[in-house]
DNA sequence: ACAACATGTAGTATTTATTCTACACACCAT
DNA sequence: ATGGTGTGTAGAATAAATACTACATGTTGT
């Protein structure tokens, strides 16, 4: 029997997978669970054939998800999702080691197709993702953020949403002076002076909604 | 027999809105559509108990069918969901005559809490906004900057655009603690929490560039 | 294989920002 | 006129953020 993991803080999206999925595959069995940390026991107690994943939620991310299964080679294809239909998203998931990447507003169309490829073991990016990835390896002209570390990367958006630094050094559980130095390296590679800058960056190129 | 219409651009949101709906009410007639035009032309063709509404979508947001039923007299209850958990979103969505507000992680029984009240023809808030709503909702039409002082108003553009405190009083030649001062009578009067989200109102009410 | 660079981390000293309080002045309503 | 409310201002104490430095580990190029 298929069974299939869905991991997402939303409990709408959590049902809406659900009503998706049995449309497709009536007979699997579906379970669910709010947060990465309980999907990671999730996998340590019970078998699956697919993780599908929230990528933003809060406490641990979905990447974390994805590390946890590839650290302990349990070998189950994850499909990460997000409500940002941004092709930088999808290159550092699929980095880390995602079977795929689905934006949120895609996934009807596109979730079926989806699960039976990485079911196959092969990996599912959007064709409007596939080739940004194709031209970015040509051209290798990136965007500013796309210069940052996942760690990076991280502790930029939260500052962009507007978290203060000691906050972010809580979430996730490093000194404050270690955001701070993340943040500086940030800015310097941005090219930004300000936090209003992320801000402002963010939203403007759809990091944060 | 109970006529619920479903308006969001997510598929993902509209199903499991449906099947949460389904398990409260499951004679229920449910109709989905992706945005407010057609959710527009839905009310004008048939009738409809209570409707769902995302905020954000492409093209007319949820405040546009609002005005809509409003201007027409249909007497629908609007139901408005929307991803921000911010108060400040509440407050503007029931100043122009929603019957409640959801953020779209609140729980599954708050959605059912919900649909029962603006069905007996009464408003809807989540207990959290709730408070903030009553000593919100004095401040007659205007918008949240509206209720600065010029001076306040000027502290506000500073501060969204980046601007550091010291900056602030630099330019304004005043101390950092009256800046601070300002700042906080800003936050308090807007409903927001960081600068970040000055930074966010602003660029979202072109206030700055 | 090895050097160079990138990344994640934090301590110390310092700079900045915030909170709480206060007060003078202006405006507005009864 | 007078008492309440909003506004502009800031000091003192406290909290938060930053700059600078440092180091271990990872990664990459040749």
């Amino acid at each position: 029997m298929l069974r299939i993991l869905i991991v997402d803080d939303h409990a709408i999206i959590r049902k809406g997978l659900r009503l998706i999925l049995l449309q497709e595959y009536p007979s699997a069995f579906i379970d669910e669970v709010n947060d990465a940390e309980e999907a990671i026991k999730k996998t340590i107690k019970e078998k699956w054939d697919v993780i599908i994943c929230d990528l933003n939620m809060p406490g641990k991310s979905g990447l974390d998800v994805v590390q946890h299964i590839k650290e302990n080679e349990l070998n189950i294809p994850v499909l990460i999702m997000s409500i940002h239909p941004e092709e930088q998203y999808a290159i550092r998931v699929l980095k880390a080691g995602a079977a795929g990447y689905l934006s949120k507003d895609a996934a009807t169309d596109e979730l079926a197709k989806a699960i039976q490829r990485v079911l196959q073991g092969r990996k599912y990016v959007s064709s409007a993702i596939s080739d940004k990835l194709v031209s970015g390896l040509d051209t290798g002209n990136k965007m500013p953020h796309e210069l940052l570390s996942d760690r990076e990367f991280h502790v930029f958006k939260l500052i962009a949403e507007g978290k203060s630094i000691t906050d972010v050094g809580d979430i996730l559980s490093i000194g404050v002076t270690t955001v701070s130095t993340h943040r500086a390296r940030i800015l310097n590679k941005m090219n930004l002076h300000a936090n209003a800058e992320l801000t402002r960056y963010a939203l403007e190129n759809k990091l944060i909604s």
